[in-house]
DNA sequence: TAGTGGTCTAGACCACCAT
DNA sequence: TGGTGGTCTAGACCACTAT
């Protein structure tokens, strides 16, 4: 005979089902955990660990004191490599963050939180071919909204040589077209980029920082900027939101 | 007065602290649930809640009857544009998945479990420039292994004009090469790809299948193969464990 | 057999939200 | 004020692992 399925497992699949067949649509609230118990005869604790289970999927997403709730599909801000070209960035003066989130019909914010000087971490001193004991890099903070939502954190990493004397090392304004036109300025043009992307679920920092719902990974990529000299000068890391970013590359396969 | 802190989440942090100072490393046991409700004076179910917090997070994975043990970091798998190489296929004769894994000392296997043919999902028709109506595709499922612990499935879909009176459309078995060999061979020589990446829970289909523990979310990856032609010829859906696999990808920037 | 995690009960009180 | 989810208690029994 088949195992047993443990009623709270039961119940859960029977909102999945639900939930799958569109009887319960993106939005739409679930029975309380009061009413579920009592429908399906178990104690509250047993309703409620169902809820959890679907929760923990990122199908649902509680409330408190109102409900839970369907979490629908959210359109993606899809981020790839052309958010680096040269020639986007040259014509239209908006960032690439900003590009994007404008094409959805959405209001774009960056917030630079931070400026430091500090010793490099072994990973970004690595990327950067820099000595960790005796080299320091330029450290921005930002923060990414879409209509005063955060979907984003970036931690750039700037060799000090590079950055030294100008607005990189100093101010949280950059100016017209940004980092990147920031960095041609000092002589490094952008013509490569290395992006080493990883997911994992937030730590509880960033589930603060992010406001980030139960049962959401984020996706961590480590972003190389090269330049024309095919050295690296620029390393940032950013933390996105799961559900509301995607990345999407394009790029040639090596030949010959 | 600040907002008191649940004893679960002070428990949480309290052990999440030791296991960040290394007092608890990769692999240390977790005091049992009892011993730690006993010495935190809390019920069995709150020092459990305390475990489900970290279990979520991903730093522990419970085992039935053993205890509650402390995760590593695990060393990647690592699959970038690289691995699509017309080169890397040509002199090693091996597929880059096989390469990546032997390249880690372990041991790879790849099983085709099931070949059908069908109308192609949404996605697939658009991205393949296929009329979902009309036109039909091959579903070659396959399942990725290191030292026989699954760690990606793949869906790979061929256009039937594409497939058709080949080893495509019929045979787990691909040959040397395997099987961008074998599109070559059909007069498509894989020029671009373009991959489009999201992270999200995984399904309860996809734990069963790819044995993912608590706390691990999955890559899913949407592959396009785009021939000399600028013709796509093939889509591939990965679905990758996130603590077992990466990406890492290096790409040229669009310049003028 | 003893110890572990997995599930469940039947309560209780608190914090948040809408009315 | 009444309904919702969030937390907690003090038990109980089951399923799995080790010895």
């Amino acid at each position: 005979m088949a195992r047993a399925v443990p009623a709270s497992r039961r119940l859960a699949e029977e909102l999945r089902g639900a939930i799958a067949a569109g009887e319960l649509g993106p939005g739409a609230r679930l029975p309380s955990e009061r009413v579920l118990a009592e429908t399906h005869r178990v104690a509250r604790n047993t309703a409620r660990e169902a809820v959890r289970l679907l929760s923990d999927e990122g199908l649902v997403t509680a409330v408190h004191g109102k409900g839970v709730f369907v979490r629908g599909p959210q359109r993606l801000l899809r981020f790839g490599s052309s958010r680096y070209s040269n020639r986007l960035r040259e014509r239209t003066g908006l960032s690439p963050y900003r590009a994007e989130v404008a094409e959805q019909g959405r209001v774009a914010r960056v917030d630079c939180t931070s400026i430091t000087r500090i010793e490099p971490p072994e990973r970004v001193a690595v990327r950067l071919a820099l000595d960790p004991d005796t080299d320091t890099v330029v450290r921005r903070e930002n923060w990414y909204y879409a209509d005063d939502e955060p979907v984003q954190v970036g931690v750039t990493y700037i060799p000090w040589a590079v950055a030294e004397g100008s607005v990189l090392a100093s101010s949280a304004n950059l100016g017209k077209g940004s980092l990147y036109a920031r960095f041609e300025e000092r002589g490094h043009r952008i013509a490569r980029i290395r992006e080493e992307v990883s997911a994992r679920m937030p730590t509880p920092d960033e589930v603060r920082g992010l406001a980030i719902p139960d049962g959401v990974p984020v996706l961590d990529v480590l972003h190389t900027g090269i330049d024309q000299n095919d050295l690296p000068f620029e390393v940032t890391q950013f933390v996105m939101r799961a559900d509301l970013n995607g990345l999407d590359y394009r790029m040639p396969v090596a030949d010959e």
